[in-house]
DNA sequence: AACGGCTTCCGAACGATGTTCGGTCACCCA
DNA sequence: TGGGTGACCGAACATCGTTCGGAAGCCGTT
């Protein structure tokens, strides 16, 4: 068949199928040949506009922490820097919690993950917290995200739910509330933020640096 | 060749087998060829004794969660309860770093998480707290402990650091702590634990019910 | 205007994977 | 003593990611 008269693929493309096929069917439906006959094309010819498998995952994982937000620190203090780069975080992360799996596991490498970790990093500084606990409140807040991601509520329980409920009495309320489980994540996640950051305000008081004088 | 004289293989042989290449070498190198390779057997005799591949790791994912104690509500307040429980819990995953992604799929399923989430729950409504908290606070922590341990466990940072230094000046001082990494995220797991459960300790205060009295 | 090289797609193949099926033979119970 | 069940083997199947040689349209050069 040879070249054809307009390029039919492109690495955007590519990409942009491979997310579609995820979002819609799940990380484990996502084949190079599935991806091929998704674009009416030979499986061969993807590899002329990406390297590997991963290759594309990794562009998609790329694209998505893009919309994570770290503008906050600029906007408000620490605490609603922190606030929203979490929430917009996991926001990202929600609107295609199929590849949650493959982005866990190797965020920190990601550059578009580093340059934001970076930007956390330095607004926490910034507000007076020591380096030392500014790393480990970067890393307490990813956990939390990435937690709440991974081991979502939605996943956690599927149809057969009543062989469950018989069993743990405890439970049985809390399964009551299935079908609303996304209301459970967010509420969770919402709970363990709010009472972190109240921790964190007290520490804060105890740990950081005064502010910067005005003048010399 | 036949059947053998004395049996080769066990259930347990074949999940112990598993789970000593998935701690060595990691769970991509698990096959089940591989896995016959190593107890001297061919592939198809797994088969005997086993189901599907997941079948195994489900198996040792449940044989993991075992350890995990929630004892610590029965010898003290719901704070120790749910400390003990998250610490032993993220212990528990950590001395199994590699399998973390496979656990993470779909913990709330299996059984011995089950007994495990009702046991919370339950401490935590005998404690005052109500119902829908106890929920909420039962996800939460666990968002922690399944956050820490797969952004831990997949290694963050690796050789190539020098790059991001440069490039990223807030982040130099965090990545001088590598090596340290261990430290690093044990320490960022207890702040996180800490200042929720700070948090939580204030709203206890505002939310829980009374304690029961003591007779009629 | 003809040609040569680059780009882009195709077809077939390779090795590895999870799983299945029919065969073989030792053990144990009748 | 014989037959059935249990435990291992060998070969095969479909699927996967990836590679390689070939075909053919497009563009710049001569």
């Amino acid at each position: 068949m040879g070249r054809p008269t307009k390029p039919i693929l492109s690495r955007g493309r590519i990409c942009a199928a491979a997310l579609a096929i995820v979002d819609q069917d799940g990380l484990a439906e996502l084949s190079m040949r599935r991806l091929a006959r998704e674009l009416g094309v030979q499986v061969s010819s993807l590899y002329e506009h990406v390297k590997t498998k991963d290759d594309v995952l990794n562009e998609v994982a790329n694209t998505i922490m893009e919309d994570v937000e770290v503008s906050g620190f600029e906007t408000g203090d620490w605490r609603h820097g922190v606030a929203s780069w979490a929430r917009s975080y996991r926001a990202a992360l929600a609107a295609h919690p199929q590849i949650v799996p493959f982005l866990a596991y190797g965020p920190a490498r990601r550059e578009a993950s580093l340059r934001r970790a970076d930007a956390v990093h330095g607004g926490l500084v910034g507000a007076g917290w020591p380096p030392r606990y500014a790393t480990l409140i970067g890393a307490s807040t990813k956990y939390l995200v990435i937690g709440s991601a991974m081991s979502s509520f939605a996943g956690g329980f599927d149809d057969d739910v009543q062989v469950y409920v018989e069993r743990y009495p405890h439970l049985a309320g809390a399964h009551r509330l299935r079908g609303r489980a996304g209301v459970i994540d967010r509420d969770s996640f919402e709970l363990a933020l709010e009472m972190f950051l109240d921790g964190l305000t007290a520490l804060h008081a105890r740990v950081a640096a005064p502010p910067e004088p005005a003048g010399p």
